[in-house]
DNA sequence: TGAGTTGTTCTTTTT
DNA sequence: GAACAACTCA
């Protein structure tokens, strides 16, 4: 090691500096302890709406104000949208300087990353993405021409394989560790597997694809085996900022240590409570080893908490406190006082449900809550269906965020196809979807055409002396040729897209005959996305990390002035806040999901998942959940209210009633529909007088 | 070998 | 409602 000198910061300078911002005005003694802490690894234990956004907003306006330029700042952040809105709010702040901070996603900052040095871990630098279904499709194919599929005993499917290969990487696990403690019953194909994993990592090389956890593990593999670039890039993250930490897995704490391992200046904000991606290989208790990879970290607290009504955070603290595992949390409000309690609603049926929920979102908006304000959370995706109907019929403006993405819709993954195709000929996995659209090809053809196309080191797009069937040559050369338009360098984006499209149209016709209009508004909405990019690998890479959430649904909603209702599930409402939350299906088997009966950590982390729906509400709090759910082949059944909740003393949660117009308003028990006899009613409180008349004089 | 049909199963959360 | 396996027919 060469001498070292340490360079003294400047006090005085610091010291005399007028700052544009009155931090120590505009922030509590720990918030601002925090934004202008000294360099070296910080680590910000911060409970839900302490102002952990807030305090790293500050942050970054803090370091450009005292001299660190803005384009050696790394913002790492949970999603791209909490990037740009945060850095939105330095730029507020201070001014455009903040614009120049680097921020984005762990993946998005390794894609970056990636593009510039690819070929020295043996990509091409045009690699294109594969999302998790491409990843599952890819391994499909790798198990049909491996044969497993024949098996006498069960081989796992598709998207078990991905799982369990992916659930390897990002708990940087051997193989054999995943199968004992989570798909024991196939154990017995360890060697296969095994095979299957790297045959699979071997394909992806040799077609130049990365899947969402090769864009983590090469950029460290890249750190490895070129200590020069790791040197290089870490030279310029002089401050590495850090968002949710508590959900970051081992492989992102990794490369948070190569990024920070020049500067060592490296601030991590997190709330072990808050920890929900565990499915995705991420553990709340890499926040507390924070301090034992980063040694001398300062470790600060975040406790006020600015958000929420004192009865919110009790009933918050409350649940909390049933965790299998314990957190050392208390939040504590006094900015906020007192408010209503929140309400526990349950409702006769699904129907009513949704009929209570629109109906005192209209209410609330009438007495002058924005609809923006207020949110509907759910476990999953498809729990706001029946609600969604029911918003459309009463015209309520709405964006869902969550759930299906318009980008995993079949036809759109077929147009994207083509466009990866044109941007990267050697990716396989396009070619063998948009290969089996044509007519006459199946996936044996397919695979034999890739053969064939990914060997020619030449125009990949010409038709070669081969055997070709006439059962397909003419589509083959029809497509052929939309390809060499599309590839012109000279045609804008918008118009290689366009072109995809009009010779896509007719194969989505026949293949999608019954809901052909639909599908085609989205083609429609998808040329008009294609709009706001220029390069084409640019809007790839965009579509493959940061999934349009836009279904075709909300494209109306935006088009009224009103800015419309949020509907989220509890994952990514992750970070946001409103005036008034409903959070609705809260039932066993849906939160906590039925996947989580079987272990407690499993439990524990649906336990933060309610903690987390309870603590993004500012005043207004209802939870509800229908007393009765259907099932196929079974009907009507009782559904019970989630664990979580059941048990908690009126004084946190106050049971509420549903009465019909026009029926008494009856004291117990409640007034529903008839229901089986077997249809014994959940644990019935007297529900108080005051919102019985309110719900009651709701116009059902 | 591909296409078309039928029955079955399973459906989380996200980059 | 989609993905999948198993079937038949061309």
């Amino acid at each position: 090691m060469a001498r070292q000198f340490v360079l003294k910061r400047d006090s005085v300078v610091t010291q005399q500096r007028t700052l544009t911002i009155a931090y120590a005005d505009e922030l509590n003694p720990q918030q601002y302890a925090a934004v202008t802490a000294a360099g070296g690894p910080v680590l910000v234990i911060a409970g839900a709406g302490t102002g952990k956004t807030r305090t790293l907003v500050y942050r970054v306006a803090y370091l450009v104000e005292t001299d660190t330029r803005p384009e050696e700042i790394v913002l790492l952040t949970f999603t791209r949208r909490s990037a740009r809105e945060m850095l939105a709010r330095a730029t507020a702040l201070l001014d455009g300087r903040c614009q120049q901070v680097r921020g984005g996603t762990f993946h998005a900052f390794c894609l970056n990353l990636l593009r510039r040095h690819a070929p020295k871990i043996g990509f091409a630098r045009n690699f294109t993405i594969l999302d998790a279904s491409d990843a599952a499709d890819v391994l499909d194919v790798l198990r049909t021409a491996k044969g497993y599929h024949r098996g006498k005993k069960r081989f796992p499917k598709k998207r078990s394989l991905y799982n369990m290969f992916s659930a390897a990487t990002n708990r940087v696990l051997p193989l054999q560790e995943i199968l004992d403690v989570r798909y024991p019953q196939f154990l017995d194909y360890l060697p296969e597997l095994q095979e299957m994993q790297s045959e699979y990592a071997r394909y992806k090389r040799q077609h130049s694809l990365m899947d969402y956890d090769d864009l983590l593990q090469r950029s460290l593999e890249l750190f490895e085996q070129h200590d020069e670039v790791r040197r290089e890039v870490a030279a310029r993250c002089r401050h590495v900022l850090v968002d949710e930490y508590q959900d970051t897995n081992a492989l992102q704490a990794a490369l948070v240590r190569a990024f920070a391992s020049v500067h060592g200046n490296v601030m991590a904000v997190g709330d072990d409570a808050q920890s929900i991606y565990r499915f995705r290989g991420a553990d709340f208790r890499n926040i507390f080893q924070f301090p034992g990879q980063f040694p001398q970290t300062t470790v600060l607290k975040l406790e006020q908490n600015y958000r929420s009504t004192q009865p919110i955070l009790d009933l918050a603290n409350h649940v909390l406190q049933e965790a299998h595992q314990k957190y050392d949390k208390q939040l504590f409000s006094d900015a906020k006082g007192k408010g209503d309690l929140p309400a526990l609603v349950p409702a006769p049926d699904n129907r009513f449900e949704s009929r209570f929920v629109s109906q005192v979102i209209l209410q609330l908006r009438e007495q002058g809550t924005p609809l923006n304000r207020m949110a509907v959370l759910f476990r999953s995706g498809f729990n706001s269906y029946d609600l969604e109907v029911e918003l459309n019929r009463r015209n309520i403006p709405f964006v869902k965020y969550g759930g299906l993405k318009l980008s995993e819709a079949a036809h759109i993954k077929d147009i994207v196809a083509h466009l990866k195709v044109v941007e990267n000929p050697k990716d396989a996995a396009a070619w063998n979807r948009i290969l089996q659209l044509l007519s006459g090809i199946g996936p044996k053809t397919a695979h034999q055409l890739i053969e064939w196309i990914t060997s020619v080191s030449e125009d990949p797009f010409v038709l070669e002396e081969r055997p070709y069937s006439p059962r397909y040559i003419e589509a083959l050369k029809h497509l052929f040729e939309t390809m060499r338009t599309v590839r012109n360098p000279a045609l804008p984006l918008t118009e290689q897209v366009d072109t995809l499209v009009s010779y896509y149209e007719p194969i989505c016709k026949e293949k999608y005959y019954e809901d052909f209009p639909k599908r085609l508004q989205d083609l429609e909405q998808f040329v008009a996305l294609a709009d706001a990019f220029t390069d084409r690998a640019e809007f790839l890479s965009s579509l493959a990390l940061d999934p349009i959430e836009l279904t075709s649904l909300d494209a109306d909603a935006l088009e009224e002035d009103e800015p419309p209702l949020v509907l989220s599930t509890i994952h990514s409402a992750k970070g946001l806040e409103f005036h008034t939350v409903f959070l609705i299906h809260a039932l066993e088997g849906v939160l906590p999901s039925a996947y989580s009966f079987k272990d407690n950590e499993a439990l524990d982390e649906e336990l933060r998942l309610l903690y987390v729906a309870i603590t993004r509400a500012e005043e207004n709090l209802f939870i509800s959940y229908p007393m009765v759910q259907y099932r196929r082949y079974q009907g009507d059944f009782l559904a019970r209210p989630c664990r979580f909740i059941a048990d908690v003393p009126e004084r946190l949660l106050e049971p509420c009633q549903l009465v019909e117009e026009g029926a008494p308003a009856l004291p117990e028990p409640p007034a529903r529909p008839a229901l089986p006899e077997k249809a014994t009613p959940p644990k019935q409180s007297p529900s108080r007088k005051k919102d019985d008349a309110d719900i009651a004089d709701l116009p059902f």
